[in-house]
DNA sequence: TGTACATCAGTGAACGCGCGTTCACTGATGTAC
DNA sequence: TGTACATCAGTGAACGCGCGTTCACTGATGTAC
């Protein structure tokens, strides 16, 4: 079964990628290997001429799940002021649609408390990951006049990763979506300029 | 081996005990029946005795959890006043110490993540012993005088546990302690009364 | 006080199952000539 | 243009392992008489 020359590529990436949405939506732990290789088509016998271990490939997915929230906050960004991309990340990040979105979402809000658990490879590729979307993020909040952007950052990037998981586990609608609009309010309140 | 009259409570004690410890070192995931047993002193053909199953076994190990956390915050309250009670919790809660503790500290901040994916009761026991907490920080929040304290409880308990886990990921301890000490200032700011 | 029996809190062998990993093999495609 | 061969991107059977769970059994303790 020899397929176009850039076969191998294509498959690795839809690999990545459905590993990037697997390990959000059911967690690291308890993505398989075969359960991976059916997603995209495969068996699971041609999972080692991809990845040298599930632990590597889960570090792979990490990463992916990074660069596509980064890509998608640079969207957001793009062609629009420094305020309102501001209002519209965090609106964006504490709603209902990206609470009920766990394999697209924010790794952070994702991930975290799992983490510190992964081994090395994964777990760093976590804290890069998560240093650099505060970077943007503190980027954003000097735009907009904060003195102690960065500082500022950590904070509110620590705020809306934590109201998003603890919002994920109220099974209430309604509870929910409140955790969500209290600490939204709570966070334009201090991430945008009076 | 017949022991005393009471010995089953007070294995099955030391049994969730053990697990409340090792729920939130080691993840839910990772608890495995025989560590559990071995933990305490038994072997593995004991476990059914005390528990329906692993799962029912780590819904009660997540209520323990959250049952000794709010006994060691209203042991912060006694004989303390409102607005030190609310500063000590604060400070402890972002300190490097509860952050190399794991097994004993904040279920929240361990386990959030990992709660939207676990079973039904597990989740529940998650859902109800973080609430409590919650309310228990917004009454402190009101007897200093906030006007809006269970909003501003949500608020502070997602950054807290955010900036926590967060703090847990990053292996450099500098860049750790600095994420701690800059959210234990945030929070110290919205928390405190002026 | 002594004896027979039931109960209680376990033990430890055994089970099936799914998992991560390995490996001999396959067959379509590219390349040399 | 045709043929022989190497390569590439897989397949799928097989492996060992640890896990959750079950179950027949054990032996110390409590209870009935």
């Amino acid at each position: 079964m020899r397929y176009g020359s850039e076969q191998r590529e294509k498959t690795h990436n839809s690999l990545v990628e459905a590993a990037s949405t697997l390990v959000r939506r059911d967690g690291p732990d308890k993505i398989s290997v075969s359960e991976l290789m059916k997603t995209v088509g495969l068996t699971h016998g041609g999972f080692y001429y991809h990845f040298s271990s599930r632990e590597d490939m889960i570090a792979r997915a990490i990463e992916r799940a990074f660069a596509s929230t980064q890509e998608r906050l640079e969207g957001i960004c793009h062609n629009r002021g420094p305020a309102d991309a501001l209002r519209e990340y965090v609106e964006r990040y504490l709603s209902p649609e990206h609470r009920d979105h766990r394999g697209t979402g924010c790794p952070i809000a994702t991930l975290t408390t799992h983490a510190a658990l992964l081994g090395d490879d994964s777990r760093q590729a976590f804290e890069q990951g998560a240093a650099r979307l505060t970077s943007l993020l503190a980027r954003m909040l000097e735009q907009v006049g904060h003195a102690d952007a960065g500082a500022l950052a950590i904070s509110v990037m620590s705020e809306m990763s934590g109201a998003l998981a603890i919002a994920r586990v109220i099974v209430d609608r309604g509870r929910s979506d409140e955790v969500l609009r209290i600490c939204r309010l709570n966070v334009l309140a201090r991430a945008l300029p009076a």
